[in-house]
DNA sequence: AGTTTCGGCGCC
DNA sequence: AAAGGGCGCCGAAACT
């Protein structure tokens, strides 16, 4: 049996499926199945299915039990090598692929659409335009040919072999769900914000800081109305340009305590409250719907409940069953390791390839030992910081490593004139060009960049710039994506053989919700994993990539 | 009345 | 002390 099969859900609620070659060309006839998930069982020996989607075929899959060792999904594919073809904004599915084989009109994509609160529609409704099985094989042969043509072929492979491993986690994360305790949740929610009142208005503790807000201004203001504030602090005689956090702190008024503390408690009433818990949690489970692949930069998003934004207060609801135990794993100083990775700087590669603290390691070489100021200036030259302690320590991490920072100033340069900027993988960052059109269009600028630059004061400062920071972030946070990739699939494959199972996954975190006995192993495997995919993903390299792992009944214990 | 943008802040 | 990269989400404000 061919170790690769392509499989298309057929207009019957069947599936065809065709075994394929070596040479990714089909090894025998195309065969119709009634039922998918026995078509994908009776055949324990394929190791790679492809198909259109994942999204389309795996959770009905899942549903029965199926699970596939890998796949090699078609639209994702079609997504990255137009990116590294620099052909950005070109219809990425496999009909559109399709008809650029054939030479006919290019459909457009379909629009996305949004997760209903509380229904697990959109994860058994797929999106997009199906294709018959010869079709799907045509577009698969023409992506293999795209990939020897890659910059890089082998790496290319590989970023979309990753890629759709993410789509095989990402589906299998969505069907478990992350363990939440309604009950725990609503405990943290009366503890914060106190009792909600009938009718649905601001719950007590809101109710009390607001007018301890009005009492301090001694008039009615409203602190969740960012104009209303302004004007407040105006008549006290404060000029204030936003009511941002750090610009409120910064005056001398009693309203800034109560101001600060409503808002605070009002963004955990309104993101994560009572609603919420209404709207996202069943049964036990958080389902985020987690995307992968969802940002330029490769890392994932999730669909609908802020599935990666969830406050540290709040993580006290997320609470293992009975018997099991959560093993949060996070990736120490994951961003500077890769940059000491990709840009080869000696120094940065040598405290890289310690997994102590890696911060402080830097701060011994070139900041006196303090560490505060090593990690602002690391993440300064990572972010492209343009002013204050960062840009100023930014020097001396220059002196210490200078092939690193060269190589993101190199990015930031790379960005600002428009030519493409690639992951380690390949991954390849959005042109310039187009951001700078549309950013051009938004501003009602008609014309060149040049025309731009010479009439809009301030325009090329501004957007030139900015690109050249997002090119300068793109390399290192896309990098750092096509790892933690790598490493969520060497994860998922010990997992496979346990009870275990990944629950959660957040840009350089991961949680595995497992019998309190598998624990240990899983700890291991992470540990493997991470090895693992930094030898993947950058080749010999002596850059480590240390986890700290805790084993927790609930992830706030995590930290 | 419905849709889009903005301000602010949560996470990394 | 000052305000940088990637996101999603909410209500209010600003529109059609």
């Amino acid at each position: 049996m061919a170790d690769r099969w392509a499989l298309a859900p057929a207009e019957d609620g069947g599936v065809d499926v065709a075994p394929l070659g070596p040479d990714g060309l089909p090894a025998g006839p195309v065969r119709r199945e009634a039922d998918p998930a026995e078509a994908v069982r009776s055949r324990p020996g394929v190791t790679r299915w492809v198909w259109r989607s994942t999204a389309e075929v795996y959770p009905r899959l899942l549903a029965t039990g199926v699970r596939v060792e890998r796949c090699y999904d078609i639209e994702a594919a079609e997504t990255l090598l137009l990116g590294h073809e620099g052909r950005y904004g070109e219809p990425r599915s496999a009909a559109a692929a399709l008809a650029r084989l054939r030479g006919g009109p290019v459909p457009p994509d379909p629009p996305l659409r949004s997760a209903e609160p509380g229904s697990q529609s959109s994860l058994f409704e797929p999106q997009g335009v199906r294709l018959p099985l010869p079709d799907l094989l045509a577009v698969y042969a023409e992506q293999q040919r795209r990939h020897e043509r890659a910059e890089h072929p082998d790496r290319m492979r590989l970023l979309t072999a990753a890629e759709s491993a993410g789509t095989l986690v990402a589906a299998e994360m969505n069907r478990a769900g992350l363990p939440w305790s309604a009950e725990v949740h609503r405990a943290v929610l009366h503890d914060l914000l106190g009792e909600r009142y009938a009718g649905g208005g601001e719950p007590r503790r809101l109710a009390e800081l607001a007018d301890e807000v009005s009492a301090a201004f001694g008039r009615r203001v409203r602190p969740d109305l960012p104009a209303d504030v302004i004007k407040a602090f105006a008549q006290a005689g404060i000029k204030i340009s936003s009511t941002r956090r750090w610009e409120i702190e910064s005056v001398d008024h009693p309203a800034v305590k109560p101001l600060v503390e409503y808002k605070k408690l009002y963004r955990i009433w309104v993101a994560h409250g009572w609603s919420w818990l209404q709207d996202w949690v069943r049964e036990g489970r958080f389902r985020p719907e987690f995307l992968a692949g969802g940002t330029v930069t490769g890392r994932w998003v999730t669909n609908g409940g802020g599935g990666l934004q969830i406050p540290k207060v709040i993580r006290r609801a997320v609470v293992a069953d009975p018997g099991w135990r959560l093993v949060v794993a996070d990736a120490d100083q994951m961003e500077p390791r890769v940059l000491a990775a990709i840009s080869r700087d000696p120094g940065l590669m040598e405290v890289a390839g310690r997994e102590t603290d890696l911060y402080q390691s830097v701060s011994d070489r070139a900041f006196s030992g303090d560490r505060a100021q090593a990690k602002l200036a690391v993440l300064g030259a990572v972010y492209g910081q343009t002013s204050g302690d960062g840009l100023k320590n930014l020097a001396a991490l220059r002196r210490r490593f200078p092939k690193a920072v060269a190589y993101v100033d190199e990015a930031a340069q790379a960005g600002e004139e428009g030519r493409l900027v690639r992951t380690w993988l390949g991954r390849t960052c959005p042109p310039a060009a187009r951001a700078a059109d549309e950013g051009a269009e938004e501003a009602g600028i008609p014309l060149s960049e040049d025309e731009a630059q010479q009439w809009v004061p301030g325009y090329a400062s501004t957007n030139t710039r900015a690109r050249g920071r997002f090119a300068r972030n793109f390399v290192v946070q896309g990098s750092a994506a096509d790892w933690a990739l790598l490493m969520l699939a060497a994860l998922r494959r010990t997992c496979a053989d346990l009870a275990a199972e990944l629950v959660f996954f957040q840009h350089d975190e991961v949680i595995v919700h497992c019998p309190e006995e598998e624990t240990e192993t899983v700890v291991a495997a992470i540990r493997e994993a991470a090895d693992l995919a930094g030898r993947l993903t950058f080749g010999p390299t002596p850059v480590r990539f240390p986890f700290t792992t805790a084993v927790v009944r609930c992830y706030a214990d995590a930290k």
